[in-house]
DNA sequence: AGGGTGACCCGCT
DNA sequence: CAGCGGGCCACCC
Protein backbone atom coordinates (compact mmCIF):
# COMPACT_ATOMS: atom_id res chain seq x y z
CA UNK A 1 0.00 0.00 0.00
CA UNK A 2 1.38 3.13 -0.93
CA UNK A 3 2.00 6.04 1.74
CA UNK A 4 -0.91 8.41 -0.31
CA UNK A 5 -3.22 5.26 0.26
CA UNK A 6 -2.25 4.77 4.42
CA UNK A 7 -3.32 8.46 4.70
CA UNK A 8 -6.13 8.15 3.04
CA UNK A 9 -7.51 5.24 5.80
CA UNK A 10 -6.16 7.41 8.55
CA UNK A 11 -8.56 10.17 7.17
CA UNK A 12 -11.11 7.67 7.03
CA UNK A 13 -10.36 6.76 10.64
CA UNK A 14 -11.54 9.73 12.25
CA UNK A 15 -14.86 9.88 14.06
CA UNK A 16 -17.79 11.86 12.52
CA UNK A 17 -18.32 15.07 14.43
CA UNK A 18 -14.15 15.05 15.16
CA UNK A 19 -10.85 15.92 13.15
CA UNK A 20 -7.18 15.52 13.41
CA UNK A 21 -4.25 17.47 12.71
CA UNK A 22 -1.69 16.87 9.96
CA UNK A 23 1.05 16.92 12.70
CA UNK A 24 -1.22 14.09 14.81
CA UNK A 25 -1.53 11.89 11.38
CA UNK A 26 2.27 12.58 10.60
CA UNK A 27 3.30 11.43 13.96
CA UNK A 28 1.05 8.20 13.21
CA UNK A 29 2.40 7.68 9.97
CA UNK A 30 6.19 7.82 11.75
CA UNK A 31 6.43 11.09 8.53
CA UNK A 32 7.02 14.70 8.23
CA UNK A 33 3.57 16.88 8.66
CA UNK A 34 3.78 17.83 4.46
CA UNK A 35 3.96 14.24 3.36
CA UNK A 36 0.45 14.16 4.81
CA UNK A 37 -0.55 17.31 2.92
CA UNK A 38 0.75 15.97 -0.11
CA UNK A 39 -1.16 13.03 0.10
CA UNK A 40 -4.46 14.83 0.61
CA UNK A 41 -3.52 17.04 -1.97
CA UNK A 42 -3.22 14.93 -4.51
CA UNK A 43 -6.19 12.81 -3.24
CA UNK A 44 -9.60 13.66 -4.66
CA UNK A 45 -11.64 11.20 -3.56
CA UNK A 46 -15.03 11.77 -1.90
CA UNK A 47 -14.68 8.82 0.33
CA UNK A 48 -11.41 10.58 1.81
CA UNK A 49 -12.93 13.72 4.62
CA UNK A 50 -9.66 15.38 3.91
CA UNK A 51 -11.64 18.60 5.20
CA UNK A 52 -11.28 16.48 8.49
CA UNK A 53 -8.10 17.35 9.04
CA UNK A 54 -6.76 21.09 10.37
CA UNK A 55 -3.36 22.71 11.47
CA UNK A 56 -2.16 21.92 14.89
CA UNK A 57 -3.92 25.22 16.32
CA UNK A 58 -6.76 24.18 14.39
CA UNK A 59 -6.76 25.84 11.86
CA UNK A 60 -8.41 25.01 8.96
CA UNK A 61 -5.56 25.87 6.39
CA UNK A 62 -6.59 26.53 2.99
CA UNK A 63 -7.02 24.14 0.17
CA UNK A 64 -9.79 22.17 -0.98
CA UNK A 65 -11.11 25.13 -3.58
CA UNK A 66 -11.02 27.98 -1.05
CA UNK A 67 -11.84 27.49 3.26
CA UNK A 68 -15.09 28.55 3.20
CA UNK A 69 -15.91 25.28 1.63
CA UNK A 70 -14.11 23.24 3.78
CA UNK A 71 -16.08 25.28 6.75
CA UNK A 72 -19.05 24.34 5.07
CA UNK A 73 -17.89 20.74 5.00
CA UNK A 74 -17.26 20.83 8.73
CA UNK A 75 -20.03 22.48 9.77
CA UNK A 76 -21.98 20.13 8.21
CA UNK A 77 -20.34 17.42 9.60
CA UNK A 78 -21.48 18.64 12.90
CA UNK A 79 -18.05 20.35 13.65
CA UNK A 80 -18.00 24.09 15.42
CA UNK A 81 -16.08 26.35 13.69
CA UNK A 82 -14.93 29.67 15.15
CA UNK A 83 -13.13 32.05 12.65
CA UNK A 84 -12.29 29.71 10.51
CA UNK A 85 -10.86 27.23 13.66
CA UNK A 86 -12.19 24.67 15.35
CA UNK A 87 -12.20 24.32 19.14
CA UNK A 88 -9.46 21.57 20.66
CA UNK A 89 -12.46 19.68 22.13
CA UNK A 90 -13.16 18.49 18.29
CA UNK A 91 -9.67 17.39 17.92
CA UNK A 92 -9.18 13.91 18.58
CA UNK A 93 -5.95 11.73 18.25
CA UNK A 94 -7.62 9.26 15.54
C1' DA B 1 18.14 11.12 -11.66
C1' DG B 2 17.72 15.69 -9.77
C1' DG B 3 15.27 19.74 -8.33
C1' DG B 4 11.13 22.09 -6.78
C1' DT B 5 6.80 22.21 -4.51
C1' DG B 6 3.19 21.52 -0.73
C1' DA B 7 -2.81 21.82 2.86
C1' DC B 8 3.25 21.65 8.18
C1' DC B 9 5.82 21.72 12.76
C1' DC B 10 9.48 22.97 16.04
C1' DG B 11 13.07 25.97 17.56
C1' DC B 12 15.56 30.17 17.91
C1' DT B 13 16.05 35.26 17.82
C1' DC C 1 4.85 37.76 22.44
C1' DA C 2 5.86 37.93 17.48
C1' DG C 3 8.62 37.00 13.43
C1' DC C 4 11.94 34.23 10.83
C1' DG C 5 14.45 30.01 9.46
C1' DG C 6 15.37 25.21 9.08
C1' DG C 7 13.85 20.42 8.88
C1' DC C 8 10.62 16.93 8.02
C1' DC C 9 8.57 13.31 4.03
C1' DA C 10 6.28 12.30 -0.28
C1' DC C 11 4.88 13.43 -5.04
C1' DC C 12 5.31 15.86 -9.70
C1' DC C 13 7.99 17.85 -13.52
Amino acid sequence: MNYTQRVHRLCKKIPKGKVSTYGRLAKKLNSGPRAVGQALNKNTDPQVPCHRVVMSDGSIGGFNSGVKNKITKLSAEGILVVDGRVPPSVITEV
